[in-house]
DNA sequence: CCATTTTTGACAACCATTTTCGTTTTCGCG
DNA sequence: CGCGAAAACGAAAATGGTTGTCAAAAATGG
């Protein structure tokens, strides 16, 4: 169903890194689609919903989303010039993570972690 | 200079947790004072710049600062239910990021890292 | 085909934050 | 003190991303 979602879901995974909703509109009509900037949020909204798409805010407020390769826990190391972005594991990250938690009395530990940095391409 | 600002920084040191501006405000109107949603802007925004408190952006695209005890870089663990605070470090944490950053030819590279959880006290 | 439900998009409403701008306060200095 | 420049202030308006409204359009299924 909703063909629309579906042209959402594709301008994000068509491009490599975080993209803001008002990036993907702008994609969108450039390539011709006649679809509306409430569409847009609201299919990106379910998208997050589901689980198919990371979101982070940037410093700006901003909401910037990123349909992930794998579905499980993860972490991203982005590009602060290009905004590609690098999905990483860190079991190291999780278990401190809780371990922080314990040991100060927190229960339901949750955590984000985002990394930046100059990919090797933008350094140079 | 600023006793507005100073007004404001005790403000933000004298309740534990992140807190937004508009709560700043409200509480310092509250105590009777005349100062202007603006002022607070500028100064949590002055502040941040000279790095005397931390800034970070809720899932709803709030700002929310606090005032730190050290100086030095270290993360928060925060409880998402009375928004209390407690600072913690991570040695692990900044080697991983470190490691990961090279690892994939990355240089400059930094990390924000918050962590959620009920504390003790709102748990029960 | 018609009725019902879902999806869509133009537009208005929201709300945190920023800008603008005229007023007030502070500060340096005679 | 007293005065003028500079900084700080606050009210109100502007901004901009995001969300709500609602009527029209498209899918669904009898």
């Amino acid at each position: 169903m909703s063909t629309r979602r579906e042209a959402v879901r594709q301008a994000l995974t068509g491009s490599s890194g975080f993209r803001s909703a008002q990036d993907l509109y702008a994609d969108l009509r450039a390539e011709g689609s006649k679809i509306g900037l409430t569409t847009v949020y609201r299919a990106l909204q379910a998208l997050s919903d589901s689980g198919e798409v990371d979101v982070l805010r940037t410093d700006d407020g901003e909401a910037v989303y990123r349909a992930c390769d794998t579905e499980s826990h993860h972490h991203h190391i982005v590009c602060r010039v290009c905004a590609t972005a690098v999905e990483i594991e860190g079991p190291t990250v999780e278990k401190w993570a809780a371990e922080m938690g314990a040991q100060h009395g927190f229960r339901d530990v949750t955590h984000t972690v985002e990394v930046f940095g100059t990919c090797a391409n933008c350094s140079r």
